[in-house]
DNA sequence: TTATCATATAAGCAAATAATTATATATTAA
DNA sequence: TTAATATATAATTATTTGCTTATATGATAA
């Protein structure tokens, strides 16, 4: 078993994760890393909102951005402590093959437009 | 594995539990049914307040009640469906050990004072 | 350069949250 | 019955949260 973390540090990650947009992008993320872009095809809220979302998961850590061209990639930090603790709750939680999918459809990247 | 649960039950349990408190609150019971007034032994804040939290976990069938006389006891309800999400959750969360010594020494209950 | 696209940040606001104090309820003891 | 104890609920308030719109930044294309 990896180790416990801080009491706080968890219930803060529970909080981010206590959320269904932030929870459902940590879903997709463990499946496919994804750029914002993307993410605005399945959640119904504006650009700035997704934005904020992904901040917040930054701020903790718990993902990490990779910027190519004029997109932002954002996949998990694998290597931050609290990572099992993420992969454990995604156990826990429906797989989001239907969202996956409903992003590779609308293709806003058209990165396989050819 | 046990079965996945709604995405949205998910996200209200880990929002219930990204509080300091009541994460503190549900590893305490992982190890011991406590009663009302042994939390208020090691919760520093008013009566209200702690039975306003366990209030929010019972609501979502996190933990049961039984009374016993003129108290009540707390538990965690083993037959909720999330109870196997709390359970992983918790292996990644210091045991409170301390803090069960702290309320046996305090012995609010007196339930050995023989 | 200028225009366009992707994303981030700032400001503002309504709703949710976590605490408080005051009060009500339920049990036990006198 | 009355008093005391344990707990719950109600009302209030300050803070936090999650959204919005407006604007800024940064990269690419014309």
């Amino acid at each position: 078993m990896e180790s416990r973390v801080d009491l706080e540090k968890a219930a803060g990650v529970l909080k981010l994760l206590g959320d269904k947009t932030r929870l459902t992008m940590v879903a997709i993320l463990k499946q496919r890393e994804c750029c914002v872009c993307e993410f605005l095809e399945v959640f119904d809220m504006s650009q700035p909102s997704v934005s904020q979302h992904l901040r917040k998961l930054k701020d903790l850590g718990l993902v990490k951005e990779d910027r190519r061209g004029q997109w932002i990639y954002y996949s998990l930090n694998q290597q931050n402590e609290l990572y099992g603790l993420i992969e454990d709750i995604l156990e826990h939680v429906p797989v989001q093959t239907e969202k996956i999918k409903q992003i590779e459809k609308a293709n806003p990247t058209l990165q396989c437009g050819c």
